[in-house]
DNA sequence: AAACAGAGCAACCGCAAGGGG
DNA sequence: ACCCCTTGCGGTTGCTCTGTT
């Protein structure tokens, strides 16, 4: 059969191939659907001579060979994105693509479980508990938004302001389109992975050991233990606002501070620092 | 230079939902 | 109502690369 239901079962008996995927067979599949377009995968792996099974081909395809997935760095943008939806939606790591465009479900499952899970097991937390959300909802949150926003000031090509992703009624909506609004631009300009949506480079290392060293000179830790507000985006949205009016010294601590690249380095020093936020937080919800 | 460990990620697996016969 | 097939999703595995000892 191929993919509209007519018979190719000249193909049928073949011995099924498993692994990594080879360029051949990259191509054969590409080729294959820029003719026919997709379709029943099955009946398409069998029609475009692929030794695979059709779940194979559909995995191959949506999450490497479509020309609209974007690769690369996760960028902070993104990060704060998937923290948010996640902290809404949880493990629905589709449902958290469709807000990341480009972004395939298995890249930010990949992320999740390689970036953010390897904190929590620092922290020797569960993921799920919720010292360890707490933890995320105030302290790297509203991290990331400083750092997107010093990103956003540092760029003077593009007048799109993070601030207002974070000042809409609907924090989260805005963020996901004001993020995929941008995505969209830029997706039909260029195929670059290494700028943001905002047109600014981001650091190759743009993951949580970041955080680590703005827990050690921000006072974000009382901001957040005595923010009684129990919702996420709420909450964020309050820190966000105590972060900005208080972050400058941070900023110019951080860039103009050899030595706290030494510091950010130690683990053992940043972990006793989150340990005392969990605790504060311990207390502070009993 | 070799061995080892950990991180990152592509690919696979099992299950559930949905649709058609 | 039932069965079969396909698709989609989330969890897991295992390979490769890189850094460390």
């Amino acid at each position: 059969m191929d993919v509209k239901g007519r018979d190719c079962s000249e193909e049928d008996q073949m011995e099924l191939r498993r692994g990594p995927w080879t360029l051949e067979e990259d191509f054969k599949l590409i080729d294959f659907i820029a003719t026919h377009g997709e379709g029943r995968w099955n009946s398409l792996a069998r029609c475009a001579g692929l030794k695979r099974t059709g779940k194979s081909c559909r995995l191959r395809w949506l999450n490497y060979l479509r020309p609209d997935v974007r690769r690369g760095n996760i960028t902070l943008q993104e990060q704060l994105l998937i923290l948010q939806l996640h902290s809404r939606w949880g493990n629905r790591w589709s449902k958290i693509a469709q807000h990341l465009p480009g972004r395939t479900d298995n890249e930010i499952k990949n992320y999740w479980r390689t970036r953010v899970q390897k904190h929590a097991k620092r922290l020797k937390c569960d993921v799920n508990s919720k010292q360890f959300k707490d933890t995320m909802r105030y302290l790297w949150m509203p991290r990331l938004l400083e750092r997107i926003q010093a990103s956003a000031a540092a760029s003077t090509t593009n007048s799109t302001s993070v601030v207002q992703t974070v000042s809409s009624d609907d924090r989260l909506g805005a963020a996901a389109q004001v993020t995929s609004s941008s995505y969209t631009l830029e997706n039909s300009s260029t195929t670059a992975a290494s700028s943001d949506s905002f047109g600014t480079q981001v650091s190759p290392v743009s993951d949580f050991t970041d955080y680590y060293s703005s827990s050690s000179s921000s006072n974000n830790n009382n901001i957040s233990v005595n923010n009684p507000n129990p919702n996420c985006l709420e909450a964020t949205q309050e820190l966000s606002g105590n972060y900005y009016n208080h972050g400058t010294d941070f900023q110019s601590l951080e860039q103009n501070n050899p030595w706290l690249d030494t510091m950010v380095a130690s683990n053992n020093l940043f972990n006793a620092e989150d340990f005392y936020f969990l605790q504060q937080q311990v207390n502070f919800n009993m």
